[in-house]
DNA sequence: TTGACAAAAAATGTATACATTTTAAATTAG
DNA sequence: CTAATTTAAAATGTATACATTTTTTGTCAA
């Protein structure tokens, strides 16, 4: 029960490390042997990957390491940009002001622990949006929000450069959580959609560069 | 290969047709007998109906015939009326003709074969449907909204009240179809948005009933 | 040299077998 | 009789083994 989990967890990071290179055909064996484990761990893991969008089918037989495109990139965004607004439209009215305190609480473990690693940051960060979206109580919404993430989350690689993005959002986080607790929610969900907006500017301009380089 | 995908469309089609109950237990091993094939491939199609909404994890063990709520099909017509709209605004600019006429040749179909099954006229509602969106080119909006039609196609169950629903629905679907020849955009999306309503009061209307009994 | 075809190698799909965990039953102490 | 603990049964996770498909390699004829 471990092991799946393990090897998910494992993998996942490796891609995002980009140990397993983008493009990358990778077989089952190879992958079993390579981590240890029996083929039947992997095929689960895979198939969850793909559903996931880490890894792709590649022809027939093998599974290829997801590439990145500056197309998919933004309509990820753009995603973001079309749902998150509305579950937080949802959520505002249900959200109790212990959830607005926890949420607080992420942020000051963000301003304070200015030294995390960027991947820490970033599901931190994560963390924080989910909890104000999480009263909405849309089951549906909230995974696909979770899975939308996960790949802007791919795209992001747990590179430094997050750390700018991560910044530069702190005083909007907490101008969104001011806007929350006085029940502003049409203002709350404007200003989240101007941060979704900035963030997105920033993948794909780091994408940009990271695809010239 | 064929197995795999064989057993995927059984127990799928199984499900909706309520061989299997909502909320029944199902055991690896009692399907693997009961299909005659082995527990891999059954643990493979359970991994995929789980992360298509067909079979929801119970417990540490064993997965649960996913049950419904009218919560949770007001969730799933409001994620088509947020979506589904969106991607023929992007799909619309894009539509060739000869797309055009292939949506109306699925029209057809339905006009012309009324005694069809129920499930097949509702596969071919989503493939007109799908027609449409499809010139968008966002390959996670067309797969979520993919997702999103199977789910609402097992509240459905492909009972025979789903005719009144696509009956209904044959006049809005030639208006589309004429206006996005003219390239009316608005109108097209707006028409869409009321024709996603109708369909979502029948839903929810449906299952009310079907509660009731 | 090249292209097609045949044979070998490798990879995946599937089944069986074993180990571990989970669930149910049974026994016993209070 | 109830509750808790132990024991047995069943279900799942994982590994190995076999069958089938896919890919690659190598050979031969044009």
């Amino acid at each position: 029960m471990l092991k799946k989990q393990q090897l998910y967890q494992q993998l996942k990071q490796d891609i995002q490390l980009q140990y397993w290179a983008a493009a990358q055909v990778l077989t089952q064996q190879q992958l079993a042997a390579h981590y240890g484990v029996s083929r039947i761990v992997v095929r689960d893991v895979q198939q969850q990957l793909m559903s996931e969008g880490w890894l792709s089918a590649h022809g027939k037989a093998g599974m290829q390491v997801a590439t990145f495109s500056v197309a998919e990139a933004e309509e990820l965004c753009m995603l973001r940009l079309q749902l998150e607004p509305l579950a937080l439209r949802l959520a505002a009215s249900e959200l109790s002001f212990s959830q607005l305190g926890q949420a607080e609480d992420v942020l000051r473990q963000l301003a304070q622990h200015t030294a995390m690693p960027a991947y820490q940051r970033g599901e931190l960060n994560w963390q924080f949006h989910r909890l104000l979206y999480q009263p909405c109580g849309k089951v549906h919404l909230l995974r696909l929000l979770d899975q939308l993430h996960q790949q802007v989350a791919r795209y992001l690689g747990y590179q430094e450069q997050v750390l700018a993005y991560t910044d530069t959002s702190a005083a909007e986080h907490q101008q969104l959580i001011s806007l929350l607790r006085q029940r502003q929610t049409d203002a709350a969900c404007h200003l989240l959609q101007q941060h979704i907006c900035d963030a997105s500017a920033l993948l794909t301009q780091h994408l940009k560069n990271s695809q010239g380089a």
